[in-house]
DNA sequence: AGAGGAAGTTATAGCCTATAACATTTTGAT
DNA sequence: ATCAAAATGTTATAGGCTATAACTTCCTCT
């Protein structure tokens, strides 16, 4: 064989490529890494150069998955200009407007990436694995960023500021994932509808978290 | 071999109990056939008279799973006499209250049978399957009582009467998965944790969706 | 009683993960 | 520059799982 194609040169990142192209097109329950290694243009044992396992691959595109996720969310959160308001500048309505960018980026993430936001979220290992759990608390941070700015501005409604970010981020996940699946009753799910929905969420946990009640007419 | 052995009997029921007992144990994920028929101790290729295949075997167990659910969540409606909430009869603090059983009887039931609720809430073919589609629909009926009982007495603070259920199933949903997967930061699940969590989600509910202002100090 | 269907069985094909043993290329120390 | 060792590929193969085929046993119904 030709020193040229003996060794691949980026199997590790084409395989990764591979997965998430995989995943997005038939579900992350059908990925097969033999299929994968046929892709690539690889035999199947090559994967296991790169790879312990299936598992290992699965967290590997698990945590692409939530950097990705965080990049959005950290770059929603720069346009809303979260961290001035941190810093006590206060326009109207600019915390509302900052947890509807959070909750739209997130929401737009797990209807860009299905599948991945499927696997991502229903990973049982997130919870165990430390490079996982790590990274996906990292997502977080936005959520208490917002409520700290909330806190100051207005008192909480909840009893304390995880409370808080634990309801925000329930609630904008469970959105999410009510999305992901069609699953909420009666809608289709036009760019309009969405919309809709994140507006409300984030009217929702604005009104219901912060003790600020300039909504009530 | 005997008359008395060559014939289970109800393997059918059989199989679907130790299936709902080795995802308990073991996950979704490694849900086996072969194994399953070991445990019920036929040969494997029985399983095929009772199911085309594995997949209509997840479905009748996910099928069984909200069966459940609904049960849980229509005694639970129930017990906060919801029926007689819609008819028009009132009390302090009712509604709050009948939201409250609600979301309470969701995360037990998800934390009682977490594998068979990531299951049945990851299953992607819940909502094109029309027999699983219809009955988790059904599991949504409580909700929109409460939102009828809410809108009659004090109006919605949101668009209409659909958006709130959504919003409420959403946010239910949304803590139900982040405790299954213990995946709320900071917490430890201790009963009263997971107490306080479904009261502060029921307040947020209900001052977020309805335009009673009673919490307001 | 005995035909036919329901519900088991064994045998087997085919796919997938993973490991073992071997081959080639790259790297790095002298 | 050389060559040993590490890295990265390959072929062969074991073992497990789903699913089908072909055969067997039991039950039911006329």
């Amino acid at each position: 064989m030709s020193s040229d194609t003996y060794h691949h040169g980026h199997l590790r990142e084409a395989l990764l490529k591979a997965a998430q192209v995989q995943i997005a097109e038939e579900g992350y329950q059908s990925l097969n890494l033999s299929k994968l290694a046929r892709q690539v243009g690889v035999s199947q044992p090559a994967v296991y150069r790169h790879f312990a396992n299936k598992q290992t691959l699965i967290f590997s595109v698990v945590e692409e998955g939530f950097t990705l996720l965080i990049q959005k969310l950290d770059s929603a959160a720069e346009n809303a200009s979260l961290a001035t308001m941190l810093s006590g500048h206060q326009q109207d309505d600019d915390l509302l407007k900052g947890i509807e960018a959070i909750v739209k980026a997130y929401i737009d993430f797990a209807l860009k990436h299905r599948e991945l936001a499927r696997l991502m979220f229903s990973l049982k290992e997130r919870a165990t694995e430390p490079q996982l759990y790590k990274i996906s608390k990292q997502a977080a941070l936005p959520l208490f960023q917002l409520v700290e700015i909330g806190q100051q501005r207005y008192g909480l409604k909840v009893d304390d500021h995880q409370q808080a970010v634990r309801l925000m981020w329930a609630t904008m996940h469970g959105l999410a994932m009510l999305l992901i699946d069609d699953q909420l009753p009666y809608v289709t799910q036009t760019p309009g509808e969405i919309e809709i929905h994140t507006q409300a969420t984030a009217q929702l946990l604005h009104s219901g978290l912060f003790r600020c009640d300039s909504e009530l007419d």
